[in-house]
DNA sequence: CATAACAGTGAAGGGTGTTCACGCGAGTTG
DNA sequence: CAACTCGCGTGAACACCCTTCACTGTTATG
């Protein structure tokens, strides 16, 4: 159907020439738009359309509006950034997840130190009154469905999260020990709980938490470190960084190896 | 000198009839400012000069720029945060500085849930490069020369946190037990590390040390939820919170009285 | 080849920050 | 009291922003 004579390239995909030139606009609206935001500048359509020599108008063929356009560039950050974590993580062994979550949380904080203003626009971004809720912790290994946005994030600690614990078994709360409103929240989840029951057994609920603690004191971190709350110089060493992974690694069973852990996370003394 | 005829009310204060219409004013932008916030409007220089009455060019005889205007609010926004912090300290009396700290930690937290652009735009602004670093943490029990900004939010802590210690005496790690790091930046900070070497003595390292701990938990819950980073249904049910507090607790010496302070922290089940 | 889809333009309407020249009137001074 | 200064406010104007619309040229398709 509709087939006869540019379909010659069609081979390595279905790749139609117009396709391949709208891709590649949009390729550099991104890379526009996020050389803009490093640079200090605002992230306008104007601006945007400016750089690409475009006319404003133009760019709406490829963009809502200038909040679409902020989820286009935030979509690549998050990506990003996750790659970073990666390849942050992949320099160590499989069967080392400890090193592997270290070294990723500490590439996290390094990147958002380096990119404040990218950090802002995705990880401190106002809560959107009414739109759906950010948080996709609660399909919590691999989502089922959308691998858009934050949970590409999310999907990424919590795969190294689960290897850890499968590893080492770390002590989790019993199901009683925890805040009742919390055992009430994932037995609420509906799919989620039932994907966790499988994964972990009885355990299910107490990991959960621990990662979601966990995940609070990473970005609590990093965040108030990005955003110059504290000491300079206490950023600066990375000291308050490192006692924060400590703490979280006492707590998931890694104190034992934490002189070779702490190297990981940047000891630059 | 150039005393003559209006200075009839000069003895309540030095305040000319200008002075005070000036004042009335500055009050007036504010007050509109913050309720363009909590309506959800964006703060602007045209906004508030409308909503006054006025046209946009009078603002500037009163404010700068744009900017200037934020900073105004924000310095309004920290005193009335403070305000709140310090209504709910003062239900506990003053001998149990647990019950007051957790009170007002508890708060802070009700306080950004409740005004989450306001939180945004106080706690989670840019780093500013170039600009003075905000963190007046150096600092720490009460500052000696400015009170703006921040530090009187920082003071605020470090007060209630000084008469928790000194009633407690939770244990603080020692000197030598600290990142070489950390130590290293208030053996260098001058004014400050006599000031809190003559408060605490030998301890006070640990002190301060533990005190930017706790900051740091407090900060990145409060931040976590407000920006929606973690199931909606932990913020509402507040689980996440108490446990933050409860760890933060624990650190200090408040373990103990669990039930007690859990219930201060707003236990809803 | 004719036609429909696409990409881009210019004009226009509305929002913002900011500067400038000007005027009015209250306060100050001779 | 007259004159004058100075604070306060206005209107016009420039620059930047988002967005919509009618319109055109190019490109791919049938």
């Amino acid at each position: 159907m509709t087939t006869d004579t540019s379909r010659e390239l069609a081979a390595g995909g279905p790749l139609t020439r117009r396709e391949r030139q709208r891709r590649a606009t949009y390729d550099e609206i991104v890379d526009v738009a996020r050389t803009l935001l490093r640079g200090g500048h605002e992230v306008s359509i104007r601006a945007v359309a400016g750089d690409m020599g475009l006319t404003p108008p133009a760019l709406y063929r490829y963009v809502d509006s200038a909040a679409a356009l902020d989820d286009l560039v935030t979509q690549h950050i998050f990506v990003d950034v996750v790659a970073t974590m990666a390849a942050a993580r992949d320099v160590h062994p499989e069967d080392d997840p400890a090193a592997r979550i270290v070294a990723a949380s500490t590439a996290f904080r390094a990147w958002a130190l380096g990119n404040p203003t990218e950090f802002r626009m995705v990880f401190a971004s106002p809560p959107a009154p009414g739109a759906p809720p950010k948080a996709a912790h609660t399909k919590f290994p691999l989502a089922a469905d959308c691998p858009a946005g934050e949970s590409i994030f999310t999907d990424f600690f919590g795969e190294l999260f689960v290897q850890l614990w499968q590893q080492r078994r770390f002590p989790v709360p019993s199901r009683e020990s925890l805040d009742p409103a919390v055992v009430a929240v994932w037995e609420e989840a509906g799919s989620a709980r039932q994907a966790t029951a499988e994964l972990f057994g009885d355990d299910g609920i107490g990991v959960l938490w621990l990662f979601e603690l966990a995940w609070a004191r990473l970005y609590g971190i990093v965040t108030l470190e990005v955003f110059g709350h504290v000491d300079p110089v206490l950023i600066a060493s990375g000291a308050m960084f490192r006692a924060v992974i400590l703490e979280i690694g006492t707590t998931l069973g890694m104190a034992d190896e934490w002189e070779r852990l702490r190297d990981i996370a940047g000891y630059s003394g």
